[in-house]
DNA sequence: TTATTTTTATTGAACGATCAATTAATAAAA
DNA sequence: TTTTATTAATTGATCGTTCAATAAAAATAA
């Protein structure tokens, strides 16, 4: 039934499926068919669409990012309180995982991968510094400029270390808010008080 | 050339190859046929003394546990301090993967296996409340039990954060020795001064 | 001791399953 | 009719596992 213009449709498709066949199989056990029969498509439109199975893996990938930037942006408003900002980075680093369950256990099959996946690599990269860079922006309007270096580094290190544990815990909804809530506390022990 | 008395030598062989092809290669990539040609035996070695190829994966994973584990009891002496216990414990965290670089990688992908497969998941699940139980016991002989319970949680969570962030960054012996530095000075925050 | 048998360790070829990728055929839309 | 989207069958490679064959060591008998 080939209807013109479904290319962007047919994309998603074969992300979400990815999505669904990583968090339940691991990316070791996904193949173009766990992936295919999830999309309720055939194998051949990956190579079709993604030209491999790893152009479709990296296309995940690529998604999950932009996703989780997004998030941020969304919610990020011109005339907040840093403070209020520092929260907001945290929400959106928990938040990704708390729409979808599933996606969680994703991220670590990738990180893993991205180990011995140079493109993957890249990926994690940006995403590592994003996460910092965006503390540290924050931070350094709070606090004199070693300070808020060192300030960026443990706070990214803590949200992440909470987020690793709750994951491979499987913790659930109410202990992955815990978490959160945890990591907030954390980075708000880091600004001086009777800053505004 | 078979010789009599040689299981131990040939588990230890077969072990040291799988870390190795996994750090090298990683999990989704390691075979039997990687793993059996840098031990330097045949393939079906492996079903022999580890039933199967996943016997031969969980058996690398108690190593390492039992490595970590070995690591940190030798350093704990009957009479040091709390604060140095607290010292060791996450040197020992750190050091597993500084005396192997390439062990490092092969930790993580274990980790995301874990969310695949039960047993792994077990004995993910006992090292991450080792590390737990080992602060916690410290921190209980310093801070009233609702504190320590929170540093506790919080120290293990700081040190995994920056051991991850270590290794995904693929981080050098120097960055590594930085980040245990960094745990070392969080968990010392959180004892109180004028306490010995 | 030496010769023979038994045991143990190990190999590597063969098996069926499954992988990613390709391709010819097909069906709907333009 | 031509173009586009999609399928389903097929390809060759590779996977983990099994197993008959083998070779060395150990045990036994002479």
């Amino acid at each position: 039934m080939p209807k013109v213009g479904y290319e962007p449709i047919r994309r998603q498709q074969l992300i979400d499926a990815t999505l669904n066949s990583v968090a339940e199989l691991g990316l070791k056990a996904t193949t173009i068919n766990t992936i295919s029969k999830r999309a309720g498509l055939s194998s051949g439109i990956i190579s079709h669409y993604f030209g491999s199975k790893n152009g479709l893996i990296e296309a995940t990938v690529r998604y999950l990012l932009t996703s989780l930037k997004s998030s941020l942006i969304s919610k990020i408003d011109e005339n907040i309180s840093q403070q209020q900002r520092l929260m907001l980075i945290v929400e959106a680093n928990f938040s990704v995982v708390q729409k979808q369950a599933h996606v969680t256990k994703t991220w670590l099959s990738f990180w893993a991968e991205s180990m011995h996946d140079e493109q993957l690599h890249r990926l994690q990269a940006v995403n590592a510094k994003r996460l910092y860079s965006n503390l540290l922006y924050s931070f350094k309007t709070l606090l004199p400029y070693e300070q808020a270096l060192q300030a960026a580094t443990l706070s990214a290190a803590m949200i992440d270390g909470l987020w690793l544990r709750a994951v491979l815990t499987k913790a659930n909804e109410a202990e992955f808010s815990n978490a959160e809530l945890l990591a907030k506390n954390y980075v708000n022990s880091l600004i001086p008080v009777c800053q505004d």
